[in-house]
DNA sequence: TAGTTTTTTTAGATGTATCTAAAAAGCTGA
DNA sequence: TCAGCTTTTTAGATACATCTAAAAAAACTA
């Protein structure tokens, strides 16, 4: 723990901390493979070096978890990530859309000094421009009561607070139709043959598909 | 010019811009290896490489220079560093002496919007925190008339503008005493044995050595 | 200019991150 | 359960950046 890492092994970390966070114990090499856009050959070369490290638990042909040590590398990077889109969109402006791909970049530098006084420049932010929470110096997230669009009941009146997908396509998307973190939605209606819902949002009528609603997160308002 | 240079190859480019800046005409390998801090053997590797991308002439034996694909790459680099400088400094509330090491890392980072948008938010700053002269993202340095103390004559009045060395220890040796951009000196000795100088500032006497005041830029004030 | 010293290059390794192709292990369903 | 499919690993390459040791070229200097 005391070695730095390089950038792939920065990667792979929080590949495996995003795969394990939401629905799976365990980080497949071949879902790992998907994330980090590699070969699952290559996957196996680096889950065998990460283990030797100590960071994840990893055995033959059953997947790697993160080691107590990897949760606190992989957070920082998250705590890094997400500070650095606030700084982009609060500060230089970017679209939403565009600050993803220059955080990936910006996380990698390693400063806990740089990352404390950005986090003070910025106002100690608690969620970023898409609406996750920023984990604190120690590692602790703010958790908010929030669901998915295609899960609120029919005539609900909710708030959009977060995205859960955070591709340049989908944003801009959400874009194109106004939908923006604060937004409100009133669901006039659900479609049960393709789970499509339409709903009320600044005084129009907005159809919103299942492909989309489910990656809306929302909260009651 | 197309493909992107990894880290290494800019900070070549960059040591050759340093060196071949001041006195030199060409980089020799030796001088490279020793700004990248790295073997002549393996200099003489990269040399090839960046000669086979047309950043640098270069030929056996002889030394390095850029090119103007390399001359334009390089000064984009100092742009962005000096930039980032000022950003750690201004904002991040860095002390001076601490801003370099950063902005090394950051420099890497490749997004012309980023850098432009960067400029805008902190001003258009013409100058870093140690007095260098930012590019314009034309590639145009501003320049100013000035001199290094050690060569204003007796009884001038100056006041610091730049230093030429960015090291911690020099910085922190200048913060000891008291002295930053912006210090004003009455030159009211010269030690023609030593070349040191004794010089007021800030109503006190200081006792100044050829060896810093050749590395502190001044002008009439 | 011829010998000596310095500088630079070549040759041959090492370590990291990647790939493709093929083998091995694991899973699944008739 | 075992045949076939999927997943994962191994084996063997490639490319990059680096190193040390030794050879070659250039630069001094007596």
């Amino acid at each position: 723990m005391e070695n730095k890492l390089s950038h792939t092994e920065e990667n792979y970390l929080k590949a495996i901390f995003k795969i394990t966070e939401r629905a799976e114990k365990v980080a497949s090499t071949n879902k790992i493979a998907e994330q980090v856009q590699t070969s699952a050959a290559s996957v196996t070369d680096m889950l065998k070096k990460l283990n030797d490290k100590s960071l994840i638990n990893y055995e033959k042909y059953k997947g790697a978890t993160l080691t107590p040590d990897g949760i606190r590398l992989a957070t920082q990077l998250v705590r890094k990530h997400r500070l650095w889109e606030v700084f982009l969109y609060d500060k230089l402006k970017f679209p939403w859309e565009q600050i993803h791909d220059i955080a990936e970049e910006l996380e990698h530098i390693n400063s806990d000094d740089l990352i404390n006084r950005l986090d003070n420049f910025l106002g100690n932010p608690r969620f970023d421009p898409h609406g996750d929470p920023i984990p604190t110096s120690e590692g602790k997230f703010m958790l908010r009561n929030q669901s998915t669009l295609d899960s609120v009941p029919i005539h609900s009146k909710v708030i959009l607070v977060g995205v859960s997908h955070h591709s340049s396509e989908f944003l801009t998307y959400l874009n194109s139709i106004n939908v923006k973190l604060g937004t409100k939605f009133k669901i006039t209606g659900k479609n049960s043959y393709d789970n499509s819902l339409t709903v009320e949002s600044n005084g129009t009528q907005l159809l919103i598909t299942h492909e989309v609603s489910k990656n809306l997160l929302v909260k009651p308002g």
